[in-house]
DNA sequence: TATATATTTGTAATCATTACAAAAACGATA
DNA sequence: TATCGTTTTTGTAATGATTACAAATATATA
């Protein structure tokens, strides 16, 4: 699915957010790289398209888009924010090997207790960690040797 | 309920770490305090009973205490990791207008998903956000005025 | 007690993120 | 289209949590 820089210039106008060139591209990346990027993975690879490209405009512009619900923090991990242009309710899960992160679907609305009784859920996150099967067919190889 | 010094030390040894001063202090610290601190609320209590108290120890304990199953870290803020004592199942939520983080129980054993067959769970963490019944009264009071 | 080992301490380094001000781009208006 | 005000981008400096590391201290063992 190829979305066209229209439809990516739309869907900002759409959120209020003007869409600038550097905006539709970070949005194009984030939507065509569904990895749950970094800011430097970002920045790593549009640099190359837009030389003049500074970091502190990625971080601007995915603090805008978390601000207009069109992308998703993931503090999955300690050291960096990762991000996620699939604002669904779904789970996510590390390898703690390779540092890959998956998509899961789970029934997070379902997801409820009682001891919250009278407070207000604005947001739930599910975050699993484990090895994924390729990390743990490599793992069982090795044994091997 | 008071845990003893002999009782957190024979804790410690259980697992392989030998009960030092400041070992035993932060756990006593941890077991008494369970509003899941940080490292500097940590560093900061116990800076008065023990002067020479270097944070770099504080960093090096919990790290220790993660390692050895008898911490979990909290990574529900986006700045700086929290720490729970209770390292059984539940759920956290944080209050985004006062920070208080509460606990939750949930029935995380269940949480499963056709999504994850084949991979390897270690961890599961579910993080709620939103205002907490406190927070939503002052809201209300205030509206008056 | 002497010696080896483990722990603590303090400082420097790292690294992601934010703050901020200057430069550039943009938009509306005449 | 030229001008003026606003928004966006850019680059650099600042912040702040965490880690690295080496020296100092404490502890265990022989």
């Amino acid at each position: 699915m190829v979305e066209s820089v229209k439809n990516l210039s739309e869907k900002l106008s759409e959120r209020g957010i003007r869409p600038s060139y550097q905006r539709i591209k970070v949005l194009e990346y984030l939507v065509q790289n569904r990895c749950h990027p970094t800011v430097d993975q970002i920045f790593n690879h549009l640099i190359k398209e837009i030389p003049t490209l500074s970091k502190s405009t990625i971080y601007n512009t995915v603090n805008l888009f978390i601000e207009s619900d069109l992308l998703k923090p993931i503090g999955i991990e300690d050291n960096e924010v990762r991000y996620d242009i699939d604002t669904s309710d779904h789970g996510h899960f590390k390898c703690e090997s390779c540092g890959k992160i998956f998509d899961f679907a789970i029934d997070i609305e379902n997801l409820t207790t009682e001891d919250l009784k009278g407070f207000r859920i604005n947001d739930k996150s599910v975050y699993f960690k484990g090895i994924c099967p390729e990390c743990l067919k490599n793992k069982k190889d090795n044994k091997k040797i």
